[in-house]
DNA sequence: TCCAGACCGTCTGTTTCAGACGGTCTGGAG
DNA sequence: CTCCAGACCGTCTGAAACAGACGGTCTGGA
């Protein structure tokens, strides 16, 4: 049990722990693939070390099978929950951080065909609309199931966010087919 | 000039020098700051690097100063600018990435106190409040030179994110006041 | 009995990362 | 003319994060 630096990360795997009960890394996986994941994403290998960082540090706790699959199941303890109710007390001073590719090359259009982010756009709306479906059926299954409604709240977000970007790329679209946009030819660079 | 493996930040690189011309270092540094950084964020160590890798491939040429300081000056050569065309021109199977320690923090609510969700929601409006400003200004800024208004199409999709966010965050907070988020107390867990 | 497919975990080399650090230049106050 | 603040500019380091290949295990049903 030693003090160690812990990152968003750590209280991502507390939190669920705290939330759904003894868990393995495995069930954290799955449990993030269909929540937190959306907004928080990090390769599930770390779902591997990071608790065992957390028990050393005596954060969680370690109940191992001694038989078969020898599965690993983690439980919150005192110090682990005191930990996490530290953490979402403490002020968030950063903005969301934004990692879009298509943004990027939205941004360089000028370098670019018009048939180019003509695709570009049509490939966005396709998937905001795929990811639209996705939150919603989430919504209708979960919605009204008391205990997990109130961590429904972050799907509302999620939703309207995508509403945004589909209305966003659909106007880019219309703007292309009415001709908008500048051909890469004709203008000079360097 | 070998073949080297390119990165989503090599082709901002890349992009950059295309658009702005010649360009040092702590050029694009500051370029990124007011453009793609919004989407698109690294470390500014890594625009010391990168060109170097790009020179050595040949997409990039490189003028250094043989006084003074002897900045590096880069610019965009034939194949470097067949790369990125052909870069653009490929598809974007990507969705965006968020990455928001607010929205986890509020997917926790839970095992927080209203009074953590309300100083949240509080210090998110301002973040966002604040974004739309520094957004708002440049738009005002730049938003009629013609020669990088067509650049300003991200800035619009930036605007309307932050909006939608900051909509968000102030119905949460409202709904705080009117009493409706659960204490933490009384709840299970493990 | 056997196999497909889900379940579960580890490992490896490479990138990315934050941010401390250090040097250089310019304008203007004294 | 000298000196200093503040902007300008670049490098380096150890620690984290990363993708994703790989390998093993269990269960149901053909």
């Amino acid at each position: 049990m030693s003090t160690v630096r812990l990152s968003t990360t750590s209280y991502v795997v507390l939190g669920l722990i705290a939330l759904r009960g003894p868990s393995t890394s495995y069930d954290l996986k799955r449990a993030i693939g269909r929540s937190v994941g959306y907004f928080w994403n990090f390769p599930h290998a770390q779902l591997y070390s990071e608790p065992k960082r957390l028990e050393e540090a005596g954060l969680l706790e370690l109940d191992e099978e001694d038989f078969g699959r020898r599965r690993k199941t983690y439980s919150i303890t005192d110090a682990g929950l005191a930990a996490q109710r530290a953490w979402l007390a403490e002020p968030v001073n950063a903005h969301f951080e934004l990692r879009d590719v298509a943004e990027i090359k939205l941004f360089f259009n000028e370098l670019a065909g018009p048939e180019d982010i003509a695709r570009l756009a049509k490939d966005q709306i396709t998937q905001h609309e795929r990811r639209i479906a996705e939150y919603e059926q989430m919504r209708q299954r979960f919605g009204d199931v008391p205990d997990v409604a109130t961590r429904m709240i972050t799907l509302e977000l999620g939703l309207e966010m995508e509403h945004t970007a589909l209305a966003f790329w659909r106007r880019v679209s219309a703007r292309i087919e009415s001709g908008e946009f500048p051909t890469a030819e004709g203008r000079p660079q360097r």
